[in-house]
DNA sequence: TACACGTGGGA
DNA sequence: TTCCCAAGTGT
């Protein structure tokens, strides 16, 4: 038996619905062309979209083009990340931006293969940059996709584990239109964001819902969901992070070593912070100082005594 | 495959 | 207060 025709009433749904966001505006893409949703991409990584917006202006008012970021050191684009969440995302922006103007003459790459191989970007990314910023047909799947699929084909109210059937599934429910498509996707996304969401969905306005499988099977398992995520108090990222904004908020980025989260009440944890900071590159150490990433330094693991 | 990786806002 | 979670990626 055939699927159901989602992609109308979806699409219909988003060109009426649609948050008014700024890397869906047709200036955004004019000025910042790729590059601009590659950054806005990478931010919204495990970030929600309203924490987003300011940082990502304020990132592209500085740096217009990948070439412009490359040219300087990782501790700035560091600091500039500033408190978005997981730092590393970028670190490897700023790889990425060089990756960008080494092999591929500054500009965005439009195939799919050649933005996976940049750092920072994966299945994901690599498609919604392709498919957002170029125009191209290719399945985008991100968590929200996945939910709204799971919840509409399978009756089921929460997605197992990502998989390639995942990207196959969404293939298969595109349109044959390339513009279509790109709305398709988008409008998959933004549906499980604002009305399909984990907890609460909005049903009574949903535009599928008449479709849905999961609705007609009465909503099984509305409860759990997936696996708990780890306690962040006490935690190692806890005092990583800890770290990093005492670096981010120094002057030039430095601070002396014994210096470092000097009251953090676990001695070990915050060497181990401090280490494994060095180890991903988000931090140096050098002649007593510990430091945001100068780009310099090759790998090289400093072990950083404790206070005292 | 499962886990580590930040941060701040809402329930 | 405590817990949950938000457009993933790399190992």
């Amino acid at each position: 038996m055939p699927e159901p025709d989602l992609a109308t009433p979806l699409v219909r749904w988003y060109r009426a619905h649609a948050r008014d966001l700024p890397w869906r505006r047709a200036a955004f893409h004019s000025r910042f062309g790729g590059w601009g949703v590659l950054v806005s991409e990478f931010m919204l990584q495990q970030t929600p979209t309203g924490r987003v917006i300011g940082p990502l202006d304020a990132w592209l008012a500085r740096w217009p083009t990948p070439a412009a970021l490359a040219a300087e050191a990782p501790a700035e684009a560091v600091r500039q990340w500033a408190n978005l969440g997981y730092p590393r995302r970028a670190l490897r922006l700023h790889r990425a931006a060089g990756q960008i103007r080494d092999r591929h003459a500054g500009i965005v790459p439009r195939q799919v293969e050649a933005l996976i191989a940049l750092d920072g970007i994966g299945d994901y990314t690599a498609r919604a940059v392709a498919v957002f910023a170029y125009g191209d047909r290719h399945p985008v799947v991100d968590t929200n996709t996945r939910r709204v699929l799971v919840r509409a084909c399978d009756g089921r109210a929460h997605p197992g584990p990502p998989s390639r059937r995942d990207l196959d599934r969404m293939a298969a429910v595109l349109p044959a239109d390339d513009a279509e498509a790109a709305v398709m996707n988008a409008a998959t996304m933004e549906l499980g964001a604002v009305v399909c969401t984990v907890r609460s969905p909005r049903c009574d306005i949903c535009p599928i819902a008449h479709a849905c499988a999961w609705r007609a099977a009465g909503y099984p398992d509305t409860g759990d969901a997936r696996r708990k995520q780890a306690r962040y108090t006490g935690s190692d990222r806890q005092a990583r992070g800890a770290v990093l904004k005492q670096l981010r908020d120094a002057a030039a980025g430095a601070v002396r070593q014994d210096a470092v989260i000097a009251d953090w009440p676990d001695r070990h944890q915050r060497d181990r912070a401090i280490d494994s900071l060095i180890a991903d590159g988000l931090a140096e150490a050098s002649e007593g100082m510990l430091h945001l990433p100068t780009g310099a330094a090759r790998g090289a693991r400093v072990h950083v005594p404790g206070v005292g």
